[in-house]
RNA sequence: GCCCGGAUGGCGGAAUUGGCAGACGCGGAGGCCUCAAAAGCCUUUACUCGAGAGGGUGUGUGGGUUCGAGUCCCACUCCGGGCACCA
């Protein structure tokens, strides 16, 4: 391109200016308003991509507006710097996962500051700083010592490409991993967890009144999984002093129970299961137990038929609401840990037990009547019962209730609710991540590693070859320790934690990095807490943004940070992503769009406005062939701005005329459009009638009869103030050429638009004959509905139309339009 | 299967409470400047009938409410995302 500037000069200086200067570094103890603006720190995978481009912008922007408002804004940045691919990375290139993590971060950083995203360095965090990890560990000490952080044996989602066990929010819905796209197996392991079961009913409470996308609500509503339901017993038909306890939310459908179900992981099972039973139940537990998630979740139509994943146990239980034996299978559609484990079967009610009980021919009883012309099996909706004793003529609600109680005089039954979420298995067998800070003795049991010496660092010297084995296992060095309490020979925990537990607290990290001794000063984190705009990609709407509100409340409840807010985030922005014609963006697919040929072109603020302009900020982008001309177009506008600025081709006259006036009132409703779009998070619209203005100004400048002087320049100093946060070298230039002695125009407050020029500027009323727009009127704003309506009458376009007819109904909504019935 | 989004010119997208559909930009067409080009500037650009004045049609499809519907209601089609044996 052929601009009027030299845009890489001048972009350089402003950044190394802010740089240097400390222009966005703020102090604790900053008197003005607070405000805390943070986007989500990144994986440092490399240079930066357009998805970081489109973070960063927005992100930037929010600065640098909250700023011109007048705010004290944090603007922290920092690395999730541990992870896995790193250390797969090293692997293949034989180096270590500090200095691969640590270019990667270094490339990052330079094209960040490239783009004019200024931050306060002084406060920079990474997973990796050996600071970080000891308070990384002292927080696993602290949920420890508190009983949030176990371990347990259980089954597990084992990655064989990542060679590490798997959170459940880490495997797909198709029971691959999301990371390496491998399909997930189950495995018995004793791991490390987190117990944010405990807070499952606060995590779902508390969404209310997030600011946050509804849908990002919607989906942690469905991930937590409540339902309300009842759990009693199932006596066992040869024993009653046994019993099979199971839970339903459908108490209501008691009496169509024909059958029961044991998950293949129950501890019961192999009591129930008859000797003649027993080589087939079996089947069912190993192959369960053996075979991959997606085998075992994978409907009856496809993959294993139903008959080969459940067998007949050889026991039966009394339904107490008939009294009669129904025989208890075993079956993997039942959750081991879910529940109790164990289900009533309902197959008239349910269509996964209507399946079931086709496919073994057992019996099935309708118990609530579906409504006329109800296609289907399984009829769940609510109905009038049936064949359902002293349920018979009740509603559901009303069925539940009285089978609730029932069962609560009859089966041990009590009302239960149940989340889908399970604790947090916060194990990975790799190595480049933060270890977990216990040693394990023969004496001792699991003992934690003294404050003092923290934080457990992994040495240099350790072989990453994937063997499924803890890297760290095979380092004699870390391995072999003494306990702390009787000073025997003892081993070190191997594993490391999931890297989601070094995002749950980074930000509070942020709030002050600064006090010795301290993770942070919970008093000066309240001061900024909770987080005023947190801004960041959708794909975190459950895993992350479920971790970190979890990882609050429980620092708050062992009083690890008293004083704070038991929400981190009060206000939640997520980006739309980026695709490259229509296909996801992705490293592997080698298609991210480097943002470095777009600084030499149209430069960082040209970038930056087309990322503003091109769509809503929430909407998908879809990055095409057209897509690099679009761009060009916003350095377009930025050079036909700064050529206006130096009075290009401008006329002038002396004094101020209407059309003056008309300027200065086109300057004020944009100050007020563009200030109401910022605050709804509609950049493209904020900078389209930034252009308008532009358009305006300009068609008026370079006109015969010219502009007067002070209304250009009001209007050219507005458009500088309400680009700096968009594109904010260009305009840190310009206004600098003009206004040497004056504060930077990153300085200013933000322009208030003068109300009565807003006000008054005339507006354009359609009058419609018949609902067809027949003619449009210049009114002032403030006419009447009786001034409309004469005006619209009166007007020679609608008489013509009208030719004398005499209108049955005039409607007037002034001074938007009048329409004229006849 | 269930739950959320979405569908508007050649393209990206505007239209905040039911009131001028297509703001703003990209692309296209024509012109000015120039020896020529680039850059810049001006005009034009939903479709359609018409020489013109002017008329008709038009926001995924089919209905409805209303003086008036891109916007509200009902039914459906397609696209994107999330969840999916959670009893």
């Amino acid at each position: 391109m052929n601009r009027p500037f030299d845009v890489t000069a001048v972009e350089e200086k402003w950044q190394a200016r802010w740089l240097d200067e400390g222009t966005y570094e703020v102090d604790n103890d900053d008197p003005r308003e607070r405000y805390y603006a943070l986007t989500m720190y990144p994986y440092p995978s490399g240079t930066a991509h357009q998805g970081h481009v489109r973070n960063y912008v927005f992100g930037d922007l929010v600065v640098r507006y909250q700023t011109m408002l007048g705010k004290a804004v944090l603007s922290p940045y920092g690395f999730d710097s541990f992870g896995l691919p790193a250390e797969n990375a090293a692997i293949k290139a034989g180096s270590h996962p500090r200095l691969y993590t640590e270019a990667r971060m270094h490339e990052l950083k330079t094209s960040v500051r490239r783009l004019g995203a200024v931050y306060d360095w002084r406060r920079e965090v990474y997973s990796h700083d050996p600071e970080f990890m000891k308070w990384s560990q002292m927080i696993f000490l602290a949920f420890l010592k508190n009983g949030l952080a176990y371990r347990a044996e259980a089954q597990v989602n084992w990655c064989p490409g990542c060679m590490t066990v798997l959170a459940n929010e880490q495997v797909l819905a198709d029971g691959t991993c999301e990371r390496s796209g491998d399909l997930v197996v189950r495995r018995f392991l004793e791991q490390w967890y987190f117990k944010i079961t405990d807070y499952a009913e606060e995590l779902l409470d508390s969404l209310g009144p997030l600011e946050w996308p509804e849908r990002v609500k919607t989906m942690q509503r469905n991930w937590i999984g409540r339902s309300e339901g009842v759990e009693f017993d199932l006596p066992l038909a040869y024993d009653a002093t046994k019993a099979l306890r199971v839970f339903t939310t459908r108490p209501d459908t008691g009496f169509g129970v024909t059958y029961a179900v044991v998950a293949p992981e129950h501890p019961l099972l192999s009591m129930l299961t008859t000797d003649d039973e027993r080589a087939r139940v079996e089947e069912i537990v190993l192959r369960a137990s053996n075979t991959t998630e997606i085998d075992r979740t994978s409907s009856s139509s496809e993959g294993i038929g139903l008959e080969k994943r459940g067998a007949f146990t050889g026991s039966f239980v009394i339904n107490p609401f008939t009294k009669e034996k129904v025989p208890v299978y075993v079956a993997d559609y039942v959750l081991g840990n879910y529940g109790t484990g164990a289900i009533m079967a309902v197959p008239g009610e349910d269509e996964r037990d209507f399946e079931f009980a086709t496919v073994h021919a057992l019996p099935i009883v309708r118990t609530v009547q579906p409504p006329t012309g109800f296609v289907g099996n399984a009829y769940s909706g609510d109905g009038e019962h049936v064949n359902s004793g002293f349920l018979n003529g009740l509603d559901v609600a009303n069925a539940k209730t009285k089978a609730t109680e029932f069962l609560g005089a009859n089966a041990n039954g009590v009302s239960k609710v149940n989340y889908r979420l399970r604790d947090w298995l916060v194990s990975r067998q790799r190595f480049w991540g933060c270890p977990i800070p216990v040693v394990y003795c023969d004496d001792d049991g699991i003992v934690p590693v003294p404050e003092d010496q923290l934080p457990v660092l992994a040495p240099d010297d350790v072989i990453m070859d994937k063997t499924g084995q803890s890297p760290l296992a095979t380092h004699s060095g870390f391995l072999n320790t003494t306990c702390p309490i009787c000073g025997k020979p003892a081993r070190r925990e191997t594993d490391t934690m999931d890297t989601f537990t070094d995002s749950s607290w980074y930000y509070l990290r942020f709030t002050d990095p600064f006090t010795p001794g301290m993770a942070f000063d919970p008093v000066e984190a309240a001061k900024w807490l909770p987080v005023d705009q947190y801004i960041g990609g959708i794909e975190h709407a459950i895993l992350h943004l479920l971790y970190v509100r979890f990882y609050l409340k429980a620092l708050d409840d062992i009083g690890f940070s008293p004083g704070l807010p038991r929400e981190p985030f009060q206000r939640l922005f997520t980006q739309g992503m980026i695709r490259l014609s229509g296909s996801k963006m992705s490293k592997s697919k080698g298609n991210l769009i480097a943002p470095e040929e777009y600084y030499e072109t149209v430069g960082a603020d040209g970038l930056r406005l087309f990322h503003l302009f091109a769509g809503a900020p929430g909407d998908d982008l879809d990055w095409t062939d057209q897509t690099n001309e679009v761009v060009e177009g916003c350095g377009r506008f930025i050079d036909r701005f700064y050529r206006l600025w130096h009075f290009y081709d401008v006329n002038f006259h002396d004094v101020a005329d209407e059309t003056d006036h008309s300027v200065r009132q086109a300057t004020h409703r944009t100050i007020a459009r563009v200030t109401n779009d910022l605050n709804r998070w509609s950049y493209n619209t904020a900078v389209a009638a930034i252009m308008e203005l532009y358009n305006t100004v300009s068609k008026v400048a370079r006109s015969d009869e010219g502009i007067e002087r002070s209304t250009l320049n009001e209007a050219l100093d507005t458009l500088a103030m309400l680009l700096a946060p968009m594109t904010p070298h260009v305009t840190a230039e310009l206004w600098e050429e003009r206004y040497p002695d004056r504060a930077s125009v990153h300085a200013l407050p933000w322009p208030v638009a003068d109300q009565t020029l807003v006000a008054e500027a005339a507006v354009i009323m359609v009058v419609e004959v018949n609902g067809k727009v027949k003619s449009r009127l210049s009114v002032a704003p403030t006419i009447n509905e009786a001034d409309a309506t004469a005006a619209a009458l009166a007007d020679p376009d609608v008489a013509a139309v009208l030719k004398g007819a005499t209108p049955t109904r005039v409607i007037a909504r002034p001074p938007r339009m009048v329409n004229i019935i006849i």
